[in-house]
DNA sequence: AAGAATACTGAGCAAGTGCTCAGCACGCGA
DNA sequence: TCGCGTGCTGAGCACTTGCTCAGTATTCTT
């Protein structure tokens, strides 16, 4: 038999300030900070009650992920509701403190393999998600979709986003300028074709068969 | 005064055989495994002497990256000896173990300041040298520096490299082989133009003025 | 062969870790 | 008023951590 240990109503007040906690503290000094201990000397309690709200440590992060996750995927799908166009998408990547917890949280699933799944799992959804609302912003103007497969547009604009803010975080900076405004200007122009039905990256390597 | 602990020489045998492990351990289960026991018992060692051949902890990790990230500027320049070329410079970012572990070493940064200082130092120089190097491909084919800026060149490629290596550790690999294609289609357009005097990125959102 | 420098080891300390458990305080329904 | 569930706590166990130190083995130099 298992043996069932107490735990705190997963509503309370106190449960969602350490887990508020335990993200400030990700967020300041990375992961491995994130001790029982800490946590609750940050939120400001004792320590054991890190352990009555939460079955283990790996609970703890898993939680912490996930209401990060689910608040980041419903902003998103709200921002794509009020105005859904590359440049609302581009500007949801270029968050310094959400791409910093991100590496944490990757780096922190690289050897702890429920976390490791839950990031995938998330990341998955979220990529399905930009992907609808690329293809949407594409048929919209009429761009069909094989001349310019969106996941092109999508998998360049994150990387391009997560290497500037990584770099910030490191305080490396040298021609961020450049590609910010490349990268607003192309969407201008992208926007602007749109509007009369030409895909958004010239699609040249395959445009050069004929 | 300064207690001088007696230290180990640094071209030692089991020296490197200790920044091996280290990576290895790093690579395999993330920075948080690396202790001083962990790393002895992957050298086959015993732990005193981790202590031995570095004067703390933060010590082994410098060390080891100062390592890597020596090897990886040589390479990088032996290969632009070699082959200088847009491709050459993709396929560095291409490498996943090597992407992993400056994840790991970013994260580990990120509370660890002689760590994040030496990933900065070394990130700028990488940066200066491929820049170099793209600047000089530009040049070599007549295309001038201003018509696109070759860091936007590079920190696109930089960015769509990092995201996927990253993806692939986290096992999501969709839309990547699109990705794949497409840049490497787009490389072998690149290079046909630059032969021919085009930049290779087409500038709409510039040209689009005139 | 003698002495010095280098490589290595056994034992251990102080601190921090995850987690447990018995029990206390207190509000609420019966 | 009693009993009970919920939130919380003091004490502590078993274990791991970085690091030290005194001393031994091994190699090198002369």
């Amino acid at each position: 038999m298992t043996t069932t240990r107490r735990l705190g109503a997963s509503d309370s007040k106190t449960r969602s300030l350490l887990l508020d906690a335990a993200e400030q503290l990700m967020l300041r000094e990375g992961y491995a900070a994130v001790t029982s201990r800490r946590v609750a000397a940050e939120a400001g309690i004792k320590p054991q009650l890190v352990h009555y709200y939460f079955r283990s440590m790996d609970d703890l992060f898993l939680e912490t992920y996930r209401r990060r996750a689910e608040a980041g995927l419903e902003r998103f799908a709200r921002a794509m509701d009020v105005h859904r166009s590359l440049r609302t998408i581009w500007r949801f990547g270029t968050d310094i403190g959400g791409a910093t917890l991100n590496i944490e949280f990757v780096a922190l699933g690289n050897h702890r393999k429920a976390i490791r799944d839950e990031i995938a799992r998330s990341a998955q959804r979220f990529r399905e998600l930009q992907l609808e609302a690329i293809a949407a912003i594409l048929h919209e103007h009429g761009v069909s979709a094989d001349v310019c497969p969106p996941v092109v547009i999508l998998l360049a604009m994150t990387g391009v986003s997560q290497v500037m803010t990584l770099e910030t975080a490191l305080g490396v900076t040298s021609g961020h300028a450049e590609m910010n405004d490349f990268v607003e200007a192309w969407i201008d122009e992208a926007d602007r074709d749109l509007a009369r039905g030409i895909p958004p990256v010239p699609p040249r390597p395959r445009a050069a068969q004929g």
